[in-house]
DNA sequence: CTGAAAGCGCTTACAG
DNA sequence: CTGAAAGCGCTTACAG
């Protein structure tokens, strides 16, 4: 295949590449005539421009990255479509970076990644959206950044925000509204501040029916399977043994609903479980799991897109929205048997 | 940030551009003082070279991309975790692109990602690596290409492949040894050559002791959560009910499960279940999942690799390599008890 | 062993 | 409305 230039094309047209690139960008000031003319070329010519040419000239790379740690695939993958689609719709590239929070340095990480990718902006997905050091880093070196899902940290940039704790408090409630008193909760990992957020939820929701939290059923986990089984065993091996356990993810709430197989307790009727993130597990272990829907991809879609939006015009404001979380009923919750 | 370019690091060692070029890309013919008052401008300068304009002036993009259309998240995940992993070590990106085979007019969708994106490879996986229009295209278009896990298409090129039928030759074996002879198999989707090679495997063993391959026992599914659960109804329901079902991958076998709970039928004690690809969920749920253990992260990594090699070195030989599976008995698979 | 020139395919000022 | 020139940051021939 000959190559095809923004020169074979001018010449093919008989005109400028400066004309030529003019068509291309749609920009004003080019006669119907000539405009039409050039167009024609393209298709006869099959012409496709070249980005890494109008990367270099605009020192840009249309490349987008997308930083994560969470040890949910089924997250990575819906954050990676609505990023993905946001690219498309845009013509721009993702390039994405796992990278652990805890392993080496996170801004020597990011700064590699950045100098040698030349990023023209990154999306932060959590643990990173919280992560002040981070942040502050990309807003010093200039770099365009948008969050999603962030919760503690308040900041002026893009912020795709969920509504973790009202959600929380709302599968409380279901809870609560099932007759279940006693209700045990999971915590998340403690890098990522969706997990206070969730146990806030909770919280509140047993402190408006003027129930206690107990301490005795309120467990460390870390959003992962096992650390779901350790928890389930601390919760429904104590003497007493809640009614309802509310785990604060999904892998944790499927952990859970294992333990209590093992210990031939019967989902619902004797145990009720809640999970959240509506993970694909959610819907593939029976019971199936009554648990918080996230819009995760169409909140990616949206940070991603609005960032793409603040590259191309650096002075727009910076946007705050909120994305709010369904409750989904499945088996796993039942009302109290007394 | 003021930026540095090859022309500041020339100035500031004071040597032409070109030599400085010649040491970043370790050409010889530099003495090693020039060398060493090059990398040491490097270091204070703190340069990194831009991607972009090296692309350009290579006509290359330092680009790899991944194709894949695959209903498994957690496939996904590693096959990305592979090829990402070989990106990094070669200081490539990778460029991920999920598209559907029978979505719109493959050889467009990928006439346009290669033209819009110049990657310099790409890497097939299934149901892409035994699609023979694609390779034909990418072999006419000039594109190097390398196979993940190819299993009907013969074809000249970097092929990774798995052995299935043997990995579903061992499972079915693993059941016939517990004493099992009704066992069911759950087919996977049409256009995966998976699908048949593992088929082949289960109808090896049974032959083997001269069992026969019953129709009622054979069901189409697809991959999905979904057509396991169907699956598993007309299976589980028919009149003459089989001992242990084996499904091509966990998902399908996740869903055995969930209709065996839904029918009271007790897991492995009166239906033995094995899996297939050792997805999260199959040690997620409970009983845990016998499967066959996919080094899809290596399989990635090894093709993405020969594929960079090959890149920059055209003439060099076409490879093809076998990875094992691995069984793996978990609580899902028991003795036939009579 | 080292460098000046031309070029990769596009764009941004600047003229007209 | 259109174009000739210079440049993005690097590399590939070609000289010396």
């Amino acid at each position: 295949m000959e190559k095809v230039t923004i020169n074979s094309v001018a010449k093919h047209a008989g005109v400028s590449k400066k004309t030529v690139s003019r068509v291309l960008n749609n920009e004003p000031n080019v006669s119907d005539a000539t405009r039409e003319k050039v167009q024609q070329a393209f298709k006869e010519l099959n012409y496709r421009p070249n980005p890494i040419a109008r990367g270099l000239a605009h020192n840009r790379s249309f490349i987008i990255g997308c930083l994560y740690d969470n040890p949910s695939k089924s997250y990575i993958t819906r954050v990676q479509s609505g990023a993905l689609e946001a690219c498309q719709d845009r013509n721009y590239n993702l390039l994405i970076h796992p990278c652990e929070l805890r392993g080496e340095p996170l801004i020597d990480n990011i700064e590699t990644l950045v100098s040698t990718s030349r990023l023209d902006g990154i999306v932060l997905t959590p643990p990173f959206s919280d992560n002040k050091e981070l942040v502050d880093y990309l807003k010093t070196r200039n770099i365009p950044y948008a969050r999603v899902a962030p919760v503690t940290l308040e900041d002026e940039s893009i912020s795709i925000k969920s509504n973790d704790t009202q959600a929380a408090y709302e599968i409380t409630n279901l809870l609560l509204s099932l007759g279940h008193k006693e209700i045990a909760f999971i915590k998340g990992h403690p890098d990522h501040s969706a997990t206070e957020a969730r146990f806030d939820g909770y919280v509140k929701a047993l402190g408006e029916q003027g129930i206690a939290v107990k301490s005795e059923f309120v467990a460390e986990g870390n959003f992962s399977y096992h650390s779901g089984e350790d928890s389930a065993r601390q919760i429904l091996e104590s003497t007493t043994r809640p009614s309802a356990v509310f785990a604060s993810n999904d892998y944790m709430a499927a952990a859970v609903l294992k333990v209590a197989s093992q210990m031939s307790l019967k989902v619902p009727e004797e145990l009720s479980i809640a999970g959240f993130d509506n993970a694909p597990i959610a819907r593939h272990i029976w019971p199936g799991l009554t648990t918080i829907a996230q819009p995760v991809e169409d909140m990616t879609f949206r940070a991603v897109t609005l960032l793409i939006d603040k590259i191309n015009a650096p002075e727009s404001d910076d946007i705050e929205e909120v994305f709010a979380g369904k409750l989904i009923e499945r088996e796993s919750t039942a009302q109290l048997i007394n």
